[in-house]
DNA sequence: TTGAAAGCGGTACCAC
DNA sequence: GTGGTACCGCTTTCAA
C-alpha cells in the first residue's frame, strides 16, 4: 500500500505518482489536444488504478458549469410527467448531462425550496412544470437574472414571464373533446375542469366551450365544475350532477383520473357508458386504455414535449456561452383525440 | 447600482459591503454561536438584499458534505417506486437533504453511469433499487470503499454484498398468494414470475411453491413461466397456457401489469374471472383496484419501505461521522394480501 | 467576538 | 508539450 490511507485520490496524487504536474494530469483527463498520446495513456491508466473520480464540486466551482440540469415536476407518478422525465433524461444523458429530478407534490412552498436548492447546486439549466397553485413565479427570478436557462412546460405561467415555454395545445385538446361529444349526438353536455388559475384548464375550458358553441350547444353553468381533479372530488361532483334530472348525456373530464372515477360511479349507479353517458378524459393515461370500457381521451404526446423541451434547453445553453439573449417564445406541442369505447 | 455587474454575489461581496471579514459573514450565515446577534442581523439583511445564495459546490468541496442523497430506481413510472421516492423525498427534505432521483431504465449500463455520476457529485449517501439484470454490483464498490452510506432496497443483491438492505418479504408474499389460491379451491394452478436472477422473483417463487406444497398441490413445470413481466410477454404466455386443456383454474402473476394483461386476455377469450380462473397479482398498483373485476394482489407497503430506508440511511450517516462501521444487515418490510374480485 | 489565511480539487492562463 | 500557480466560494483553524 502506498498512500491509500487517504480516501479520495485526486489529480495531485496522480501527478505525484507519475512525477508530472497536476496541470498535465487535468489536461490529459480532459483529452486536451496538446498533450502527448503517451502521457494521456499513462495518466488514464494511473487514474484507473488509483480509482480516481473527478470531483464535480471542484470542477463545477472552477468552471461555472456542472453539466447538471434540474427538473421540477408536480408528481412523478403522473403518467404524463413520468414519460416526459424518462425521455428528457435519456436525451440529456447522451449529451453528457445529469438530471436532478425534483417533485413539488403540487406544493408551492416546496417548489420554492426546490428552486432554491437547484440554484444552490448551480445547475446549468432548469425545466419546470409548476404546481397548480403557482401564480407568483418570483422564485424562478434568480435563474432569469443570472441567465441560467429556464424552460417551463405543461403547466406554464399564465401571465407573462420572461422564460422559454413548451406548452401543450390545450385549447385544441378541449376543442377536440367538445367537438367529438357534439358529433356523437350529445345534447346535454357537462364538464369537469381543474382550477382556471392553471393554464391547462383555462385552455381546455376555452377550447371546449368554443367547440360546443360551434355546434350550437350550450354549456350550462350548473353543468360545469372547477376543482382539483382527484378521484374523490370527481365522485362528489358526480353525486351533485346526478342528483336531479335531466342527466347529462355527455361528459368531459379534464384528466383521466376523473374519467376513471366516472366509470366507477356509473357502474355503481347503473348508468350505461356510452349508452346513457358519453365520456372523454384527458392525458391518455395507460389506465384509460386498460379499463372497461376503454376511455376516449386526449393524447399529449409526452415524447414530443420532451424533445421540444430539450431542444429549447439546448438552444439556451448554446446562447448562454455566446452571451446572446433570445426572446422568450412559447412552443406548442400537438394533441390528438384517441377514440375508444366510452363515446 | 453598486457592483451588481457581477452575476453572483458571494460571501466576500457581503463582507466588503459590510466592512467585515468573509469569515464573519460565513459564521453569521451558519448561525455560529459566537457571532453577535447584531452582526447576524446585518449579514442576513445584506445577504437578502444582494440576492446571495450559498454556493453548494464551494461549501460541499470544503466540507466534504453536500447534503444531497442520490437515488437510483429502475423506472419512476412504476407505482411502487414512485411511492417510495415521494415519501423518501419528503422525509429527507425535512432533514435538510436534497434528493437526486435517477432512473436506470432497467439498463445495467446506465446504472453504472449513474452510480459514477452520483459519486462524482459527492452525494452523502445512495439508495438503490437495481435493475433486473444487475448481478455484478461492483459499480457500487466505490461507495463501500469510501464509507459512503449505501442502502439497497426492493431489488437487492442476491449474493452477499457488504451494504445495508431493506427488502420486502417476498417469500411471504408468494406464500400468501399460493395459500389464497389453494384455499379458494384451485386444483390446477399456474404462475408467471420474472427471471429468477432477481431476488424478488426468487423469493416469491419459493414462497408460492411452499404454499402449494403445504396444501398438497403441485406446481407443474409446464404451468410456470419465468420472463420479464411485460404486458406483451404475459399475453404470449397466456396463449401458450390456454392452447391445450386442461386449463388452469388459478393463476399467480408476480406483478400487476401481467395480471392486467390476464384480464384483457380473459375478456377476449371468454374466460370468466373468477369463475373459470382465479387471479392474483403483485404490488397493489392502483390500476389493479380500478379495473373490473378489481384484482386481488399483494401490497408491498411502499410507505413502510421508504421509512425503513431513510432510517437505515440516517443510521449510516450518523455512524459515518462517528467513524463506526456497522455490520450490514437486511431489514424486511411487511406484505399483505389484498383480497378483491378476481379470487 | 472577529480577522487573516490556508486549503478543499480542479482548471486555465502564462511561461518555457 | 509541459510546468507553475492563481483562483473558483466557502469554512475553519489559529491568533488577536
Amino acid at each position: 500500500m502506498k498512500s491509500n490511507d487517504k480516501l479520495e485520490s485526486t489529480i495531485v496524487d496522480i501527478a505525484r505518482e507519475l512525477r508530472i504536474s497536476p496541470a498535465t494530469v487535468s489536461r490529459a483527463l480532459n483529452d486536451h489536444p496538446k498533450i502527448s498520446h503517451r502521457t494521456k495513456e499513462r495518466v488514464r491508466e494511473k487514474a484507473l488504478e488509483m480509482g480516481y473520480r473527478r470531483n464535480k464540486l471542484a470542477s463545477g466551482l472552477r468552471n461555472n458549469r456542472t453539466y447538471t440540469i434540474g427538473m421540477i415536476v408536480p408528481r412523478i407518478s403522473m403518467f404524463f410527467h413520468a414519460e416526459v422525465i424518462t425521455i428528457v433524461q435519456n436525451l440529456l444523458h447522451r449529451q453528457g448531462y445529469n438530471l436532478i429530478i425534483c417533485q413539488s407534490n403540487d406544493s408551492r412552498e416546496l417548489e420554492v425550496d426546490l428552486a432554491s436548492a437547484l440554484y444552490s447546486s448551480r445547475v446549468d439549466g432548469v425545466l419546470v412544470a409548476s404546481t397548480l397553485y403557482t401564480t407568483d413565479y418570483s422564485h424562478f427570478d434568480v435563474f432569469v437574472q443570472k441567465g441560467i436557462p429556464l424552460v417551463f412546460y405543461d403547466r406554464v405561467p399564465v401571465d407573462f414571464y420572461p422564460a422559454q415555454m413548451v406548452k401543450g395545445d390545450e385549447y385544441r385538446g378541449g376543442y377536440l373533446a367538445g367537438e367529438h361529444l357534439a358529433e356523437a349526438g350529445c345534447k346535454n353536455i357537462a364538464a369537469i375542469f381543474g382550477l382556471l388559475g392553471c393554464c391547462l384548464y383555462k385552455g381546455r375550458y376555452a377550447g371546449f366551450k368554443a367547440a360546443l358553441k360551434a355546434h350550437k350547444l350550450a354549456l350550462k353553468k350548473d353543468q360545469v365544475f372547477f376543482h382539483e381533479l382527484t378521484h374523490e372530488n370527481a365522485l362528489a361532483t358526480l353525486d351533485k350532477l346526478f342528483s336531479s334530472k335531466p342527466y347529462p348525456d355527455g361528459l368531459f373530464t379534464a384528466n383521466d383520473t376523473s374519467a376513471l372515477a366516472v366509470l366507477e360511479f356509473a357502474r355503481e349507479n347503473k348508468i350505461r357508458i356510452p349508452g346513457d353517458l358519453k365520456l372523454i378524459g384527458y392525458s391518455n393515461d395507460p389506465r384509460a386504455a386498460s379499463v372497461t370500457p376503454a376511455i376516449t381521451t386526449v393524447d399529449q404526446f409526452p415524447g414530443e414535449v420532451a424533445r421540444q423541451l430539450v431542444a429549447a434547453l439546448n438552444k439556451l445553453l448554446d446562447n448562454r456561452s455566446k452571451k446572446i439573449m433570445e426572446k422568450p417564445e412559447a412552443l406548442v406541442t400537438p394533441v390528438a383525440l384517441i377514440k375508444r369505447m366510452t363515446t
